[in-house]
DNA sequence: TCATCTATTGCATACGAATGCAATAGATGT
DNA sequence: ACATCTATTGCATTCGTATGCAATAGATGA
């Protein structure tokens, strides 16, 4: 391994020189500079960051702590694009990204012990649950992190980024009228779900905007599962009036409404969160579109600031878009 | 943070004795011992893995090497499954998992890089491209790795672990031969892929076996898009004699065969990869199910035993299994 | 020419854990 | 009671980098 003594060896000088050097101080005279920097060019210098780390007590690096119900998370296009987003942000701000994984063994299962052992300045914690023990413990520990929309307890370096449901359904509602459509049902996730709540209560506002009123039987909260939502959108169908549309919240639930639908033989609209699958099997019907890729960005760029200053990053909100035909419209005009 | 040195302090020992404790070495006595840990637990105390890796050379984590067509793989139920067992296994044997992701900033998109600068012992790369350069890099700088199956270059401390795609096809064909089918279609991803070209010489042999003749118009490589996949199976369903079976070799390009079945209103079964939504949409489908989730699990063991050893582990083939009405048959029976 | 000042560079040490070697305690034998 | 041996424990150093402080060089002024 090459370190600061073979290139100081090398050129003559210090390892401290060197040191300098490479973190760019400017206490070093330019001809030094280059002549240290060619040498590390030439014996192929990596810097150790473990050594560097132990020194100035950083790892640049954050944890992502995922949610662990594989069942549900993996039919969902979440996990790959946030991640991707997650280190795309994250190394162009100079950080790598290590997992964290419940059920694991430690200290990968909790995001407190990763930091604590230094494997990571911070964490990024997606989707908390009510209540949520580690959000408590990554409080308790005055560790820096981020994550989802949350009810409970609040910290000093805690930061809250996440997408805007409200708004996703105040959107879905309002595109769908902007259609035509005045006799809408909506498929959301079940009552327990934050996200399911917020969807309803803006598609609900947006119906109210628009004079239409939606009765209790045309509203279904159902489990995320293909099979609950085709059920939930059957029954839908054979209300009187029969909706002439229907708003699904999740990437999943979607093609079980759009299967009642297809089934029934009837000319009812779908519209529902995007997913790749979902683009390729329908090209032609509109969508919700949620930024989990930048999603992903967001939080490492917001967690590495509060990291780097110490202090909490102002809480962020990202909106969904609404795309029909590969034109996206209600990008961002409804937004409050 | 509380140290090996706080934990002495406040036992009244020194700081190597704790040490030795903390890293299981029978020199230490057991009253000592049993002192040393109840301070540790009582102090909170939380091993810095940075001056442990600095001392021990060693980082007791494991780099994943993601590809980088996002597009591809975001249809796919891979890499959630995939990242899972990576990281219960890895985090079984006392390892954590960083990402390193193409497109991102040094280190995290070159994973040399990553064990060089000691983020990790180790890289997972999966699916490598012929003369993957990634691959190249690994070797030249003699870094323990496991990737697929790879016809290039080899090295000594590089490790194949694959699903074998060759058995794949060869068990479909079977299982459909079994079925009672003699006109079967094949729908393989583009001819540049091994995965694609394995599953159809597999694929083959079943059908040779049979004596089944499969002339080359029922046989069609395509790119895996839905699209396409579509096309292909549509073309097939419009030959004379028309198939009465179809087997896909991706997650993805299944629903497009699926569709065009659907479309053409004919009885004809489709053989496709499992994933989570198909399993939703088309519940009663027999189907093909990868392993990715044990692909994770077995990668990062055999990674790990080629770290701790020094020298490459052995070959592994993980083998898929047809699934049918939630009968697991074909298991491992003609496993070669 | 000499004093003073600034720009560079070198020296020494710290970060926290692991480990070879020395030192000490207690146990054992005669 | 003494020597010898083994079981524990302590001491000192190391890993590679960063950084406060001291030292030196060259530049500037009078």
């Amino acid at each position: 391994m090459v370190t600061t003594y073979d290139i100081a060896k090398r050129t003559g000088l210090n390892q401290s020189t060197v040191s300098r050097v490479l973190s760019g101080s400017t206490l070093v005279g330019s001809r030094t500079s280059q002549r240290v920097l060619a040498m590390c060019r030439q014996l192929r210098y990596v810097p150790n960051l473990q050594a560097r780390g132990l020194k100035t007590q950083r790892t640049c690096a954050l944890a992502v702590h995922m949610p662990q119900g594989s069942q549900t998370i993996l039919a969902d296009p979440f996990v790959p694009a946030f991640l991707s987003g997650v280190s795309l942000q994250a190394s162009a701000l100079g950080y790598s990204v290590v997992l964290s994984y419940p059920g694991a063994g430690a200290p990968a299962a909790n995001p407190s012990l990763l930091v604590k052992s230094r494997l990571a300045d911070g964490v990024i914690h997606t989707s908390p649950t009510r209540d949520d023990p580690v959000v408590a413990s990554l409080i308790r520990n005055k560790i820096p992190f981020v994550t989802g929309r949350y009810d409970g307890k609040t910290g000093p370096l805690m930061v809250c980024v996440d997408i805007d449901n409200v708004h996703s359904g105040y959107q879905a509602g309002k595109f769908l009228v902007s259609r035509g459509h005045r006799t809408i049902g909506l498929v959301t996730e079940s009552k327990e779900s934050i996200v399911g709540q917020d969807f309803e209560k803006g598609f609900l506002r947006a119906m109210s905007e628009a004079g239409v009123r939606v009765p209790p039987e045309r509203i279904k909260s159902v489990p995320v599962t293909f099979e609950a939502a085709r059920q939930a959108a059957r029954e839908m169908l054979s209300q009187n009036p029969c909706p002439t549309a229907i708003a699904v919240n999740t990437a999943l639930t979607v093609f079980g409404a759009l299967e009642a639908v297809r089934q029934a033989k009837m000319k009812v609209l779908v519209l529902g969160v995007a997913s790749p699958l979902l683009t390729s099997l329908y090209p032609h019907l509109p969508r919700i579109q949620a930024p989990f890729e930048d999603l992903g960005r967001q939080m490492a760029g917001v967690l590495i600031e509060t990291i780097r200053t110490g202090k909490a990053a102002a809480t962020k909100m990202l909106y969904t878009k609404i795309i029909d035909r590969d034109e996206t419209i209600f990008q961002e005009e409804s937004k409050p």
